[in-house]
Parts: C-alpha cells; sequence; structure tokens
RNA sequence: GCACCCGUAGCUCAGCUGGAUAGAGCGCUGCCCUCCGAAGGCAGAGGCCAGGGGUUCGAAUCCCUUCGGGUGCGCCA
C-alpha cells in the first residue's frame, strides 16, 4: 500500500464531502494539493497541504487555511488508521498514523516479497511507453557516453515498467545517411588490406582496428571480385555487410550491460517504397494535408554567416507553429530528405504504433532538435502522444581523480566494453544512475570498485548482503527456527519498538512512493538515491548493535524479538532487491 | 546574435514538480573503535541556494533580467 496516495484520496473524499455541505466550492482541482512525508519526521508520518492550497476557494466559509486544516483534521481524526492529526504552522495537516499501520506494511512487504510496489504508478500510469534508447550509430563500438544513454535507458524502461506500464525498449538504426557511407569506405579499406594491400586511412575515414575483422569477412566471403571496381559496385555490399557487423558488436557491447531491446528499427527501411510510397514520404504528405509543410527561405542565422551559406528555397516544416524558434528543412539541396524527415516518419510510426508516451534518450549535444521533434511529434498526434527528450550529459572518465586517456586501439575513444571488463557491470550500472540524466557525471573507475562507504554501489549492495548475514546469524542461532515469509508475517511486529527500527520501517514503507514519483518524471536516479539512503539507515542502525548488543537482529533470548526484528530484515531485502533489480544491479548475499 | 541545459557547504552532488529550521558523501575538527556485528563509529563546524527584480499565504523550485559555465545553431546524423 501507497500510504500518501492512499491518504490522499481520504483527504479528497473529505473535502468532496465538504462541498455537498457548501463548505467549500464544488469545481475544487483535488489533484492540486499533496501528501507527502513531514519536513521533519518528529511532526508526524505524513502531511499535508490542502487546507492552504484551497484557502482561497475556502475563503466563504474559512478565513485563513489553519481553520480549514482545522476542520479537515477533525475529519481524518475519525479514520482507523490515524493516531492523530494537527495543525501546525500557515496549515500544515500532520497526520501520526497508528504503529500498526507501518507493521501491516511490513507483512505486505513480507507476503509480497520483490513485488512490492509493483503498479505503484497506478492510474497515474501511461498505458504504453516506448522508450528509445542508445541508438548509436552502426558505426563503431559503444563508448562510454553511450553507456550513459544505455543504462539510463534501460533503468527508466524497468522502472516504468515496475511502476505499471506496458514498455518497449527500442533501438533506431541510423543506417540510411553518410555515415554508413563513410563506414563502408573504410571496411572497404580493410577489405584490401586483408587481401594483401598496403593501405592508409585516409582523414574523415574511421581508423579503428575494429574493422579489420569486418574486411577479413568482406575478403573471404567475396575473394578478390570487389578489388578494383568502382564504388557505385562495391558500395552496397560492402555496406550492408559492415553494418551487420557493427549492430552485432553493438548488440554484444549492450549483452554486457544486460540490456536487450526489443525493437531495432531501421532508418533505411523508412525510405524503401511500398505501394509506390515510402514511410517518409507518407509522413511529409500528412504534415502537408494538416498544410505544415510549405517551400520558403530560412533567414541565415545571425552573427557570423556559415560560409557555404546560400540562399534558397527549401522545403519547409512549419514547426515554428508549435513552438520552435524557426522552421526546419525537410529536403536537403540535392532533393533528398534531411535526417530530420526520416525522424518525423520514426515517430510517425510509433505514434501509429499505439504509444501513450514516447520517451527518447540522447546525448546531450542534440539538445537544439528536441524543440523541432516535440513540434513533429505534437503535429502528428495532436497531443495524443506525448515525447519526453532525456538528454544525457557527457561522462568524465577518472582513475584516482585523473583523467583516463583515450585509447588508441578503438580509434579515438574509451570503449564502453573496457570498461565495463574492468569494474563490472554492477558498477557501471548503478554508477550512471548517481546523478540527474542532465548533469554531467564523474566515473572514477578506482572509486567504483573501493570496498567502502565512498562507493556507493558497494554500500548498498553490502546492505543487502549483510542483511543476508544476519538472517544467516539467525538461523545459526534457532536451529529450528523457520524463516519462510509467512512465518515472519505472523510474528509480533509491535516488539520492533526501537526508534531506528521505527525509521527504517517507515523508509520501506516510502518505496512504492518513491517508484512513483520516479515513474512519472522519469528520473531513475530518485530510486538510485532512495536505495542508498536505505542502505545508510540500515547500517547505522546495524552499528547502534556493535554498542548495544541488546539492540542486535539476533536475541538468543528471545525467539519473539528475534523473529520480529528479521522480519524487518527481510522486508529490507526485499525492498533492496527489488530496488536493484528494477536498476538491473545484482543484489549479492554476501559480499567475497 | 539566438536557443537549450546548468549554477545549492571548501569539493562532488540530492532536494520528491511551490511548503515548515535547505540535506548527504568526501574533506576539515574533536572524541571512540581497531580484529570478523570486518570492509570503521559518533559528534561538530561549514550556506545571501550566482546577483537583482517579480508572481503569492509561502520560492532553491515558477516568470523577467544580469553575470558565469556547457551544448548546439539550413543542406551532418
Amino acid at each position: 500500500m501507497n500510504i500518501y496516495a492512499e491518504f490522499h484520496v481520504r483527504i479528497a473524499a473529505i473535502l468532496d464531502r465538504f462541498a455537498k455541505q457548501g463548505r467549500l466550492p464544488r469545481d475544487l482541482d483535488l489533484a492540486r494539493f499533496v501528501v507527502e512525508p513531514p519536513r521533519d519526521a518528529s511532526l508526524g508520518d505524513l502531511a499535508s497541504n490542502a487546507a492552504m492550497v484551497f484557502a482561497k476557494e475556502a475563503k466563504a466559509t474559512y478565513a485563513n487555511p489553519r481553520q480549514l486544516a482545522a476542520d479537515l483534521a477533525i475529519q481524518l481524526t475519525e479514520e482507523p488508521e490515524v493516531d492523530r492529526a494537527e495543525v501546525a504552522g500557515p496549515g500544515f495537516i500532520n497526520i501520526r498514523l497508528k504503529p500498526r499501520v507501518f507493521t501491516d506494511i511490513l507483512r505486505e512487504i513480507l507476503v509480497e516479497g520483490v513485488d512490492f510496489g509493483r503498479g505503484a504508478a497506478g492510474r497515474v500510469a501511461a498505458a504504453k511507453i516506448n522508450v528509445e534508447f542508445v541508438s548509436a550509430n552502426p558505426t563503431g563500438p559503444m563508448h562510454i557516453g553511450h553507456g550513459r544513454g544505455a543504462v539510463f535507458g534501460d533503468a527508466l524502461a524497468g522502472l516504468v515498467e515496475f511502476a505499471g506500464s506496458q514498455v518497449t525498449r527500442e533501438y533506431y538504426i541510423n543506417d540510411a545517411g553518410a555515415q554508413v557511407d563513410v563506414l563502408a569506405s573504410s571496411a572497404y579499406l580493410r577489405y584490401l588490406e586483408a587481401l594483401g594491400d598496403k593501405v592508409t586511412i585516409p582523414e574523415g575515414l574511421y581508423p579503428g582496428d575494429y574493422l579489420k575483422p569486418v574486411g577479413a569477412a568482406l575478403a573471404e566471403k567475396y575473394g578478390d571480385r570487389l578489388r578494383g571496381k568502382p564504388e557505385a559496385e562495391w558500395l552496397a555490399p560492402v555496406r550492408d555487410l559492415a553494418i551487420d557487423a557493427m549492430m552485432a558488436m553493438i548488440r554484444e557491447d549492450l549483452a554486457a550491460l544486460n540490456i536487450t531491446h526489443e525493437v531495432f528499427f531501421s532508418e533505411r527501411s523508412l525510405h524503401v517504397r511500398h505501394n509506390g510510397v515510402s514511410d517518409v514520404e507518407a509522413a511529409i504528405d500528412e504534415l502537408r494535408a494538416k498544410k505544415l509543410v510549405y517551400e520558403g527561405r530560412l533567414p541565415p542565422p545571425k552573427g557570423q554567416l556559415p560560409e557555404d551559406w546560400e540562399d534558397r528555397e527549401q522545403t519547409l516544416f512549419k514547426s515554428t507553429d508549435f513552438g520552435d524558434d524557426i522552421d526546419r528543412p525537410l529536403k536537403k539541396s540535392d532533393g533528398a530528405f534531411t535526417y530530420f524527415a526520416s525522424d518525423i516518419a520514426y515517430h510517425r510510426k510509433k505514434i501509429e504504433a499505439g504509444y501513450d508516451v514516447l520517451v527518447d534518450v540522447w546525448g546531450a549535444d542534440h539538445g537544439g532538435y528536441v524543440k523541432r521533434m516535440n513540434a513533429a511529434v505534437l503535429a502528428l498526434s495532436g497531443g495524443a502522444t506525448t515525447l519526453d527528450v532525456k538528454l544525457c550529459q557527457m561522462v568524465k572518465l577518472m582513475r584516482d581523480g585523473e583523467p583516463v586517456k583515450m585509447s588508441k586501439r578503438s580509434g579515438d575513444f574509451v570503449t564502453l566494453r573496457e570498461v565495463v571488463d574492468e569494474v563490472g557491470v554492477d558498477a557501471v550500472r548503478f554508477m550512471m544512475l548517481t546523478r540527474k540524466n542532465d548533469a554531467p557525471l564523474e566515473f572514477d573507475l578506482a572509486r567504483v570498485i573501493e570496498q567502502s562507504r565512498d562507493n556507493p554501489v558497494f554500500y548498498v549492495q553490502y546492505a543487502h548482503a549483510r542483511a543476508h548475514s544476519a538472517l544467516r546469524q539467525g538461523r545459526a542461532a534457532f536451529a529450528d527456527l523457520d524463516l519462510s515469509a509467512t512465518r515472519l508475517a505472523a510474528a509480533d511486529l509491535a516488539l520492533l519498538s526501537d526508534e531506528s527500527e521505527q525509521s527504517l520501517l517507515k523508509y520501506l514503507a516510502q518505496y512504492p512512493r518513491v517508484i512513483e514519483s520516479a515513474a512519472a518524471a522519469h528520473e531513475p536516479h530518485r530510486l538510485a538515491f532512495y536505495l542508498h539512503d536505505l542502505a545508510s539507515f540500515f547500517h547505522s542502525h546495524w552499528n547502534r548493535g556493535k554498542d548495544q548488543p541488546q539492540l542486535r537482529f539476533v536475541n538468543q533470548d528471545s525467539r519473539d524479538l528475534t523473529c520480529a526484528r528479521l522480519a524487518l530484515v527481510t522486508g529490507l531485502i526485499h525492498v533492496l532487491a527489488s530496488g536493484l533489480s528494477v536498476l538491473g544491479v545484482k543484489a549479492p548475499e554476501e559480499m567475497r
């Protein structure tokens, strides 16, 4: 149970009653007030600002928010779970719940296990969400920056899925532009090299060693049949094979991070004509039918004029109608469609697939592209589908505080694979989520494998392992002890009377709310921070047991007390394991 | 020149979509622990939330503006 959501409903019902009694206007927007944990836990378990939010509308009956709050508090006291409700400050209502509310939630956790919190977004969850992420060009191995987008996207997908949405993870393969021709040219040189020719990779082509196996594969498949032929003859076959090889490599890189996409969508497929018309053409036609496409001139950018600027008439999408700064070209000077035109067609396909929400995860260098994409989705869907573009900032790779040098082998960057191989998938995944997506991230290769509290990955996993250690001790102390969830759920949980046990218990109860708000905001880092805080509550409670043995989880003299405490420990295990699993991080039972 | 993102403790960052006395880790200071309830613990100092204006019961959060950083700026993707 999400007690915050639950009491939002209760308070809304009371307000509704007041409205029917004529004490409040009838058309209150009940979504406006919130129920949340109070600033200070000593104030109570729940706090609501309802009285202040509706103070204006209530003016006729209540002179000030405190009066309305007082009336609400009286009603709330009637609720069976409420111990007391009081007015504080300018009109907050602080609610203290009966202890059994929280022990009931612990029982719920024990019964539901790692499914506690699932579906927490409830009715506010979008039914169908598409998360498009990574979408690295198929021209080389993934680098650490791609890794951030990959982890972010995958964790976000896992999060909204857990919160109750139906999720599709999708990868958009940019296999249609000039960059794949450059890839083909690069691979062709490696092909000649594999045949024994001496080659140098000129400026502008991809120099990385990773294309050598592609050259070898081409040599194996075609022998010397492509040697000396005009580009027009070898370009397509070389390109196709090279793209396949690059995508295979990228899939492996993703697999190393435990990431799989359900859909790989080819940009090139959008240009293939079915019944004489391609998806791109169809999309542009649709916009044209909505009178959003015209032939016109664009003013040159202010400031320094690009050298090759040529004032010409072009095909433009009227994105300014939807909040963009300037209308955007759909065709290049050679008549081919721009990347934006393909992207419009791509998003149109996603809209047609019936998604309620589209999430695109991009690198921050694409920030200038957001407005036009939002404009396109708005124009095509009429607002029925919303697009949320999440920009991931750069990753600065460090080692002991010093920037890491680039690797020659891969071209000019540190590959994601190198990092994963060095520090492990869990460290990479969790660290990538310890920062907001739009804040730059420093990733220290030495730090993330430290076994200390400076290392958040270790800190959280260790809490889980420590909890299991407590269970093992319990088993050792009481050989016949049944630690199954059903047995523990039947324990006398009222024995959890210590202050830090209560804190831990109440923090566990917040899990569904964290899932809900993190999913709604599309911000998986909130879950990572919650897990870290939860671990922190547990570690500090554990540490108190050092000086005060009577607080330890296992108490030789009392089977009941031990059961109650191990019930709490098991609840913690479930929530930690659940949260880590949502983020795609392992929850080990012991640290080695 | 314009757009977008960012500016919070000495450092690295949270701050739950407008709430109460702005939080955590590192670092610093002071005590305690030192061997498996191991991979440290407790406490303390430290802030004009970049500056200025506005909106309202109430602003780190929303709007305007200045300053300072980052990213991008027809026909690349």
